[in-house]
RNA sequence: GGCGACAUAGCCAAGUGGUAAGGCACGGGUCUGCAAAACCCUUAUUCCCCGGUUCGAAUCCGGGUGUCGCCUCCA
C-alpha cells in the first residue's frame, strides 16, 4: 500500500504518487530572517524534515527546496529599529537559523534559495503575469488581479466573494479591486531597492515562492507544505500566480502543520509568551524538543509548557536508558548463542519494523511510530532481563533503534566517556562493595549523584549514566 | 458573517464502524546488601452533552456547549 498524505486541497488522504517514480520534489516555505525562530518555526521545520527523511527511508529521492526570505516590511522594520542594513540583519539570522536547525537535527535543504537571490527570475515571472493579462502595474505598484484567476480560494476552500469582506486597501495602494495583492511594491525613500520595468522597488511577499518553485523545480511539484495559517492567504496567492502563468497544477500535495501553543494562549510577541529555539536548546537537549514535537500528529495542535517538557523528556530517558543499557550489555558480556531465543527476537524486531513503517506510511503518524519506539524498548528490555540473550539479538535492537530513529531525526546514544578520578572512585566503590563495606560504597555513589552521575550494579558489572 | 480545527484516564496522546494503543505521574509486587534500571500487576464499562442511523458508534448523521485558529503580518 502506497504512502498516505493528508491534502489540503481534497481535504483528505491520498495516495501518494509523485510525478517522476521514486523521485519527490518538495518545496517548505522558509522563515523570514528577522530574528532568531521560536518554537512556532520550528514545528515546519522538524516536521517536514521527518516528512522528507521518511520518504528517502521509504527509498524516494528528494529534492527538498527551502527559501529564506530575506528582504521584507519586517527586515525594513528592523532595520531601521537596529539602524543596520537589511542584508546585514538577514545574514546575521540566516546563521542564526542554521545553527538552531542544525541543532534539532534538521537536514539541510538541498537548496536554500533567497528572494535577494532570485530577483531576475521574480521580474520575469511577473513580467509574464503583466502580458498574460493576470497582473497590471499601478503608480510603481504591480497587483495580480485576482478575480481573473478562477479557481482562486479552492486551497482555503472559500469563495471570492466571501474573501472580499476580509481584503484591504493599505494607505496608498492603487488597487482595482481590494482582492488584488501585491507582486512589486515601490520603494519608499530610503528603502533597499531593485530596478525593475515598474521603477524602483521589491517584490511582494508571495511571488519569490512561485518564481523559486519555477526556477528549482518546475511547474509542477509534488508536495508543498508550510505552517497552518500559510493556506491562506500565502499558498492561495502562490496558487494563483503560478497556475495563471503555467495553467499546470502547481503542487499536487499541500501539506499544513498545526499551530503551537503556549500554556494554553495563542503565542504572540503582545502577550510575551514567545518561545525561541535559541534559548531552550539551553535549558533542553535538542532531541527531547524534536521528541516533543514529533509525539503529536503534525496537523494537530500542541500546546507547549515547561511541565509538558518535562515529563517529555523523561519519556525520552526511557528510550535512552534502554539503549545505554544495551550498549553496556553487549560491552561487558560474553556472547552465548542462544538461537532459540534469538529467533523469536529476531521475528519481534521485523514485526516491530513493518509496524514503524504502517504508522508512517499512515499520514505520518509520528505519534504512533514513536509508541513503536517504545514497544521495541519494552522487547529491547526484555531481552536484557534474561541473561542467556545473545549479543547478537542485543546489537540488532541497537540497529533497529538507530535505524527508526534515524528517520525522526533523533539520537538515542550519549556521551562515554568518564574523568579519570571518577573511574577511580567507581572502582573504589567496587572494592569496597566486595569487601562488604556497603557504608562507604554507598557514600561513593551519593556523592557521585549529587555529581549528576547515577551507578547502577548489574549481573555485568556497574553501569552509569548522566542525569 | 465565511472557512476550519479540537474536546478520549490526574496529565500528554493515538484510535474515524467491531467492542478504548503508547507515554508521564500514582499505587502494589518481583529483583537488589540497599538502590537504580527492568519486569509483572493495578489504573477510562467508557471517549463534552442530547438525539438519530446501525446487529454494533469514541468513530457516521443532526442539534447543542466549550476552547482555539484563519479570513490583516504571522509557522
Amino acid at each position: 500500500m502506497a504512502i498516505q498524505i493528508y491534502n489540503t486541497l481534497t481535504r483528505s488522504k491520498e495516495p501518494f504518487k509523485p510525478i517522476e517514480e521514486n523521485k519527490v520534489k518538495m518545496y517548505v516555505c522558509g522563515p523570514t530572517v528577522y530574528n532568531y525562530i521560536h518554537i512556532g518555526n520550528a514545528r515546519p521545520t522538524i516536521v517536514f524534515d521527518t516528512i522528507r527523511r521518511y520518504l528517502e527511508y521509504r527509498g524516494f529521492e528528494v529534492i527538498y527546496v527551502s527559501n529564506f526570505t530575506d528582504v521584507d516590511d519586517k527586515l525594513i522594520k528592523a532595520s531601521i529599529e537596529q539602524n543596520d542594513s537589511v542584508l546585514n540583519i538577514a545574514e546575521r539570522f540566516i546563521k542564526a537559523y542554521r545553527e538552531d536547525v542544525h541543532a534539532l537535527n534538521v537536514k539541510e535543504a538541498d537548496i536554500h534559495p533567497r528572494a535577494t537571490e532570485t530577483m531576475p527570475e521574480i521580474i520575469a515571472f511577473i513580467k509574464k503575469l503583466i502580458d498574460k493579462g493576470y497582473a497590471y502595474e499601478s503608480e510603481g505598484d504591480v497587483y495580480f488581479r485576482t478575480r481573473k484567476f478562477k479557481e482562486y480560494g479552492k486551497l482555503s476552500h472559500q469563495s471570492i466573494d466571501e474573501l472580499k469582506v476580509g481584503a484591504r486597501i493599505n494607505v496608498g495602494e492603487h488597487k482595482e479591486d481590494p482582492l488584488d495583492f501585491t507582486l512589486w511594491k515601490k520603494a519608499k525613500p530610503g528603502e533597499i531597492t531593485w530596478e525593475s520595468p515598474w521603477g524602483l522597488g521589491r517584490p511582494g511577499w508571495h511571488i519569490e515562492c512561485s518564481a523559486m518553485v519555477e526556477k528549482y523545480l518546475g511547474d509542477t511539484i509534488d508536495i508543498h507544505a508550510g505552517g497552518q495559517d500559510l493556506a491562506f492567504p500565502h499558498h492561495e496567492n502562490e496558487i494563483a500566480q503560478s497556475e495563471a502563468l503555467h495553467d499546470k497544477t502547481m503542487a499536487n500535495y499541500w501539506l499544513h502543520n498545526g499551530y503551537i501553543k503556549i500554556n494554553n494562549e495563542k503565542m504572540s510577541k503582545s502577550i510575551g509568551n514567545v518561545i525561541l529555539v535559541h534559548d531552550l536548546i539551553k535549558s533542553y537537549d535538542p532531541n527531547v524538543i524534536r521528541f516533543f514535537i514529533l509525539t503529536v500528529h503534525y496537523r494537530h495542535p500542541i500546546n507547549f509548557s515547561d511541565e509538558l517538557l518535562k515529563s517529555t523528556e523523561q519519556a525520552y530517558d526511557r528510550l535512552r536508558t534502554t539503549y545505554h543499557n544495551l550498549e553496556h550489555r553487549i560491552e561487558n558480556s560474553a556472547d552465548l548463542m542462544n538461537s532459540e531465543d534469538a529467533s523469536a527476537f529476531e521475528e519481534k524486531i521485523a514485526a516491530l519494523r513493518k509496524q514503524f513503517i504502517k504508522e508512517m506510511d499512515d499520514d505520518f503518524n509520528t505519534a504512533n511510530a514513536i509508541s513503536v519506539l517504545f514497544d521495541a524498548a519494552k522487547e529491547a528490555n526484555l531481552a536484557l532481563e534474561n541473561p542467556n540473550s545473545s549479543i547478537k539479538v542485543l546489537k540488532d535492537f541497537i540497529r533497529l533503534f538507530d535505524e527508526l530513529t534515524g528517520v525522526l531525526g533523533l539520537t538515542l546514544k550519549q556521551e562515554t566517556m568518564l574523568d579519570e578520578d571518577i573511574e577511580k572512585l567507581i572502582e573504589k566503590r567496587e572494592e569496597a562493595r566486595k569487601a562488604r563495606k556497603f557504608d562507604i560504597a554507598d557514600k561513593i555513589r551519593d556523592d557521585l549523584k549529587s555529581q549528576g552521575i547515577i551507578l547502577e550494579d548489574t549481573p555485568q558489572g556497574v553501569r552509569w549514566k548522566r542525569v
